[in-house]
DNA sequence: TATACTGATTGTGATTTGCAACTGGTTGTG
DNA sequence: CACAACCAGTTGCAAATCACAATCAGTATA
């Protein structure tokens, strides 16, 4: 074992990887939002990230494998960030945690209906949504349905009735 | 809602409560080795943790409402810490943790084997242990089901058969 | 040529962390 | 009663990390 780890826990290692106030924010925002670029990640960040741990977290998290990077064709400057295998696999942790947060934590009305779908729809909507996921991110070919459109689908009905 | 949030996200306001290396790693010796007393968690820490460090976690955890502190009547200095509610509700994901650390941290044997029960048991299982978590935390009545004494078993067990 | 956008880096001060020593008090033992 | 062990922390200090604002050089667009 790396004898840069605390201990060989899974609760206690998981927590070196992403035990920090940004990583997830970053992993929430690639996978929830859909934001692919670093300027992206950095302008519609609702908790306003420094760009300087963003570029920190997005180095770590593809060293750790958990992002990888590829050039965008259309910018030979712009780099496309993507979701790796281990990152989607955290939809059932994330969603674990907006339940947690949902009643645990003074959170909007708005920003947090997606915490309750993603809850409610249970294990069968987290499976859905992963490999929905490895069809952004990945290779794979489309599923038939698209929880993100759903996710979206809410988030956007909660803000506009929020207006009106 | 409270200014010094960065926002109302359900994922970011749990983060902000839970997101460093060594609040949920108290929570976790709180509840899985049932450590009760301040040196309990300083000397039995896997991960040796910082007496200043652990002290403000607890002092954290207890203004947060996820910990409760009551004196010990064995000894007027002694002091006895518990899982408020919100902390027992931390079980589903503290199994997404654990299931998520499993498979892409690595993990030693010995201790991962609870992660492994907590995963397989399912919702079924965190319902029972959080039944039991009530008992022992709070002044619930005891469940038949002893989850906690299925994890030891099987953790000693694991312990055992990598010595001989 | 001017403007805006690309993924970052740099400089600065504030905060957090890790480590070791220490504190004031309590309890059990000879 | 003397003394060691134990109790929950606190203190001091160096190192690392964080947050904020300004800046960078290389594209692309007008």
């Amino acid at each position: 074992m790396d004898a840069a780890h605390r201990s060989g826990c899974p609760i206690n290692l998981t927590l070196e990887m992403l035990g920090d106030r940004w990583s997830l924010i970053v992993i929430r925002d690639v996978m929830f939002g859909n934001r692919r670029h670093f300027r992206e990640l950095l302008n519609n960040s609702e908790e306003s990230i420094a760009s300087n741990i963003l570029a920190d977290r997005l180095k770590r998290l593809v060293a750790n494998g958990l992002l990888w990077k590829r050039d965008d064709p259309s910018h030979s400057q712009k780099a496309i960030y993507s979701l790796a295998e281990p990152a989607i696999q955290l939809v059932p942790l994330l969603a674990a945690m907006g339940a947690w947060g949902r009643r645990h934590t003074p959170v909007s009305r708005e920003l947090s209906v997606r915490a309750e779908l993603l809850e409610n729809g249970g294990p069968q909507m987290w499976d859905a949504f992963m490999a929905e996921l490895r069809h952004l991110h990945l290779d794979a070919p489309a599923p038939a349905r698209s929880v993100f459109a759903e996710l979206q689908a809410a988030y956007l009905e909660a803000v506009q009735s929020g207006i009106e």
